[in-house]
DNA sequence: ACCTCGACCTGGGCGC
DNA sequence: TGCGCCCAGGTCGAGG
């Protein structure tokens, strides 16, 4: 689920219901995403802070306060939503580009294991069937301070990620091309999908090593790696299983990729079979007549 | 330093 | 209907 459209998409949804709200309650049902924090420590954070627009870096999502931060990353089946008062449970909306679809608005389940109550009684739920993601309260607030604390590279939408940084930090490395684009120390928010789509735009096999893309490929991709993502936000991010916005609805950026999940199935390019391999322990689909 | 792999979790899909 | 197996978008630490 969440790369870096997704988690956008979460951010753009949830803030028009949380900006200036203040945390009135904390409920933690199950500690395993806090990873080690004190529960008791976790409320009294949050109890009284006044939430901000959240912000995002990568994966990951925050809310700066004052003098701390909430972090939130959603690792492979988090969904952070709001569920609002005056929202039946379960009822249709209007997506922006879908039309009438049906929010998950609901109380929380089994797999809802923090919720966080707001002075507008709307509650702010983190719900995590696998249990991969993680929620801090850390005393940094400033931005800089919390990407240094998870080592996270340049965000491929901001304006370090120039052509320079991309070719930069791969023309060295041996590993798969594949490896290194999912590498968050490198760039953070590709995931295995929208790295596999880029490449696929891009005409690189994910398995080259790094060092054997030349610099004119390098800059291509550089610009097939930001054209998937913003494509991907436009599209409300990629639902192939749980990934839900903030107020619950599904995306449908799957309905457009290219290469993602389609090995065995023909290409759209050539009709060529597309090829399976693994790169990294992640499965990438890649065509060989398309990709070199 | 670089790179790969297993572990962490639960649930869905498929073959039998 | 049930069981076993494989697979899944992420990250981290161990070990080569």
């Amino acid at each position: 689920m969440p790369e870096l459209p997704e988690v956008e998409t979460v951010r753009r949804s949830l803030t028009e219901f949380v900006r200036g709200r203040t945390v009135t309650e904390v409920s933690v049902r199950d500690a395993t995403v806090l990873r080690g924090q004190k529960i008791d420590d976790f409320r009294e954070a949050l109890l009284g802070q006044t939430l901000p627009e959240p912000r995002r870096h990568g994966k990951l999502m925050y809310f700066p306060f004052k003098d701390r931060s909430l972090i939130v990353h959603l690792g492979m089946t988090g969904q952070l939503t709001v569920r609002l008062t005056d929202r039946a449970d379960t009822e249709f909306t209007r997506h922006q580009k879908t039309g009438l679809q049906r929010t998950l608005q609901h109380p929380p389940d089994k797999h809802t294991h923090i919720s966080i109550g707001l002075d507008d009684g709307s509650v702010l739920h983190y719900r995590d069937i696998r249990k991969f993601g993680r929620v801090y309260s850390v005393p940094e607030s400033q931005r800089d301070d919390i990407i240094s604390r998870f080592k996270l590279g340049a965000d491929p939408l901001e304006s370090l990620f120039d052509i320079q940084y991309l070719w930069s930090g791969i023309n060295k490395r041996r590993a798969p091309i594949k490896a290194v684009l999912l590498d968050q120390k490198f760039i953070a928010g590709l995931g295995n999908i929208y790295v596999d789509e880029a490449l696929y735009k891009a005409g690189i096999r994910p398995g080259r090593g790094a060092y054997r893309v030349k610099k004119r490929e390098s800059s291509a991709l550089h610009v097939c790696i930001k054209q998937v993502l913003i494509k991907g936000i436009e599209a409300g991010g990629t639902t192939l299983r749980d990934f839900v916005s903030g107020v619950g609805e599904s995306g449908y950026n799957q309905e457009g990729l290219q290469i993602y999940g389609r090995y065995g199935q023909e290409c759209l390019g050539c009709g060529h079979q597309v090829q399976r391999s693994t790169y990294a322990g992640r499965t990438s689909s890649w065509c060989r007549v398309c990709q070199r």
